[in-house]
DNA sequence: TCATTTAATTCAACCACTGAACAAATAGCG
DNA sequence: CGCTATTTGTTCAGTGGTTGAATTAAATGA
């Protein structure tokens, strides 16, 4: 069996381009009923998911055999109910199936955590170290290990590991190399090469690679979407070292072209501005970046590491201090005036302030929107909402294990087969 | 049999996200086999399109039997083989069936056209008129007229109307009410209820409305996407008064949450630079607009009808006049800036110049690629092209019509259920 | 106790695809 | 000219999966 790494498909369409087979009517209906137990806000009965989706209660009573079968589904108690009538089973997604592994690189911390179908989070470590010091190959390691404990826990929880995911803070390629890490020091680092040597942290199930390689905002963004309440469409901004945003269309995150989408960090504010790393001038980076607005504040990254600068500074806005709320301000107006081009490209409702972001947002927002609605040509019929993210800082993780769950509910015919 | 107006859908999927019937099947493959031959150089026969989409030939003579009888495709005919087996029958869209009728009302003019199954433009009618001064329900009556006209000439080339789509330059609601177009003056024009009085243009067919109303610049941008080779992903920038753009994502037009994308005109340039009609400051359209581009040489509107202007300017440019270089270079420059943010938001690989862009191309690229290149954080690796759009002023008619037809091949079942 | 109501299963019918066999139409070759 | 090889397209029995109606299951309420 060839071990295919490569980094999440530039676009996964969930329903099948190609010739429509026989077989394939009963792997949509396995997928559509699948789907619609996991979004269901309480455990559907089978007579609830035919009259929702339209198929027959036959049809669907087949279906859930199927799945039944396939430790995906399990019944849960009867709920009690008003009225006549026999009782209905409720379907839930089974808790003890296959699971999702997610692991994260940043610069200051390693995390792995382990998600059930159900996308409860069943484990979650987190090992702080300065990964700037240290080799691509050396923190790869120490990854690995982190990831041999969160496999022992999922095993001990009666978990199968379905597939694994790592978010790591730059571009990524098809083949899982990275490009780029700036905050990281990396260049064309071979991710899948480097792994080779260990032991594989999963097997290659139904074609599907063991290890994704995404980029960290990309994860976030998608593990806010399925923290959420249903698809939808908004910008989800991850303010780390850097500044990357995950962008999810109608519920399916957009990866661009060769996956590099969302790049905001280094969109012109001021195209006149202050020279950027990247060899533009006034990215947003510039204005709202953490070391930007560190050093508004007369502080730099020396003096704070970055996973607590947030943090205290949200401390100090707390306590009123003028320096800093002035550069949250500037800050939250370079977001603004940023997202206001967003928005007027791509009309979302909603953007979800992430990562870093998080703590700071009660004084990023108020600039925030007042930029939006100055600048936003719809603003007046259709409000945008600036909300705080429901994950914090293991969002990438997270939204890593999650994307692997994720896709065997998007697929689960390709989970059955394996057995 | 109630007559429904309403705007494009905000995101037709191909696929179903329903229950998976029995039928869908055929509907699915229908759909499939459609869409090869539509995509095809030459015409297939139906063993090559079973080796491409991997149906058995059995069931492709059986779809394309159905195809047949439903007027959607013909047999071409027998092509000339190299080597031995018996001829294949080539199969093309048919060029007597189904048509679409496009409508588009701009600020000078207004057109009508007809576009077959394959896309060819059987029929195109412009009056040019200032629309300004004229209400909306007579600049409505005119477009009747037009209409009237151009479905004359579909029955004499023995073509069947089956939908009709109208570009507007400005923002459509669901209901395909016209809430704001600055340029032509309209506020909350109700043009269903305008048109409501006249006979419809078409028929209901199968649920679809006789009449999709959109803007303009979304389907300048579907134009584009058919008249070009394949699917991909691209913005298009129609710069006519105002400047709007269509953004297609891998082959679909992305509409947004209330299908007002695209509004880059006010994507802020210099936050604060001049005031725009907007309420914003320093919006792309106070650089790069047709009224900037003409103030900064100074003339102004009043001078040049708006759709002359930009060919106008392409002369003085090539006689070298100094101004209007410095002009146009400013323009692209600014565009340049606001394309950059978008590729680093969208990571795009590709920009169509389109409307009154189009033969300023020469003088706005330079300038644009310079930007670009700077401020585009992926350029190194994933160079960002810059090309002029393949239609003309007639882009957004013929998109108009182009996405009638184009949703029948993408849902055939619907046509030939009609019949 | 029994009618009523809702849930879930069973089963014959049917629809569309599959795979293999077959008919059709041509080129190449002796 | 006839034969074989080759490729296209059709026919037909077989099969998988959905359908719809009938049936069984399990509760409530009069």
């Amino acid at each position: 069996m060839t071990v295919v790494w490569q980094c999440q498909g530039v676009n996964p369409s969930a329903a099948p381009a190609g010739a429509v087979r026989q077989g394939s009517l009963r792997e949509l209906n396995l997928a559509l009923v699948l789907g619609r137990i996991a979004a269901a806000p309480r455990p559907p009965s089978r007579a609830a998911l035919a009259a929702e989706t339209g198929l027959t209660r036959a049809t669907v009573s087949a279906v859930v055999e199927d799945l039944v079968a396939g430790r995906l589904v399990t019944e849960a108690e009867p709920q009690p109910r008003a009225g006549a009538g026999r009782p209905a089973r409720g379907l839930v997604l089974a808790g003890d199936g296959p699971a999702g592994l997610g692991l994260e690189i940043n610069v200051d911390y390693l995390a792995a955590c382990v998600v059930d179908l159900a996308g409860e989070v069943r484990h979650h470590s987190v090992h702080r170290a300065d990964l700037r010091p240290v080799s691509p190959a050396d923190a790869l390691g120490q990854l690995v290990r982190l990831a041999a404990g969160a496999r022992a826990a999922a095993d001990a929880q009666g978990l199968t590991l379905a597939g694994a995911a790592l978010g790591v803070p730059g571009l990524v390629d098809e083949a899982g190399r990275v490009r780029l890490a700036p905050n990281l020091g990396w260049r064309d680092v071979p991710v899948p090469e480097l792994l080779a040597g260990h032991p594989p942290l999963t097997e290659t199930v139904d074609g599907v690679p063991p290890l994704v390689v995404d980029n960290e905002a990309n994860l976030a963004a998608l593990g806010e979407l399925h923290a959420g309440d249903g698809p939808g469409s908004f910008l989800h901004i991850s303010g780390e070292v850097g500044i990357g945003a995950g962008i999810v269309l109608d519920g399916a995150l957009y990866r661009g072209t060769r996956g590099w989408s969302g790049e905001i960090g280094h969109i012109p504010v001021r195209p006149d501005g202050p020279p950027c790393r990247c060899g533009g001038r006034g990215c947003l980076e510039q204005y709202a970046g953490q070391e930007a607005i560190l050093s508004a504040v007369g502080l730099t990254g020396a003096d704070l590491p970055a996973d607590t600068a947030p943090n205290r500074l949200a401390e100090l806005a707390e306590a009123g201090d003028a320096t800093v709320l002035n550069a949250l301000h500037e800050a939250g107006a370079a977001l603004g005036v940023t997202v206001a081009s967003v928005v007027n490209l791509l009309d979302l409702d909603t953007v979800v302030l992430g990562g870093g972001y998080a703590p700071l947002a009660p004084w990023l927002r108020p600039p925030m929107l007042a930029e939006i609605d100055r600048r936003v040509l719809t603003a007046a019929w259709a409000p945008v909402t600036v909300r705080v993210a429901t994950l914090g800082a293991t969002a990438a993780a997270v939204g890593a294990a999650g994307s692997v769950v994720r896709r065997i509910i998007a697929r689960p015919a390709g989970w059955l087969a394996r057995l």
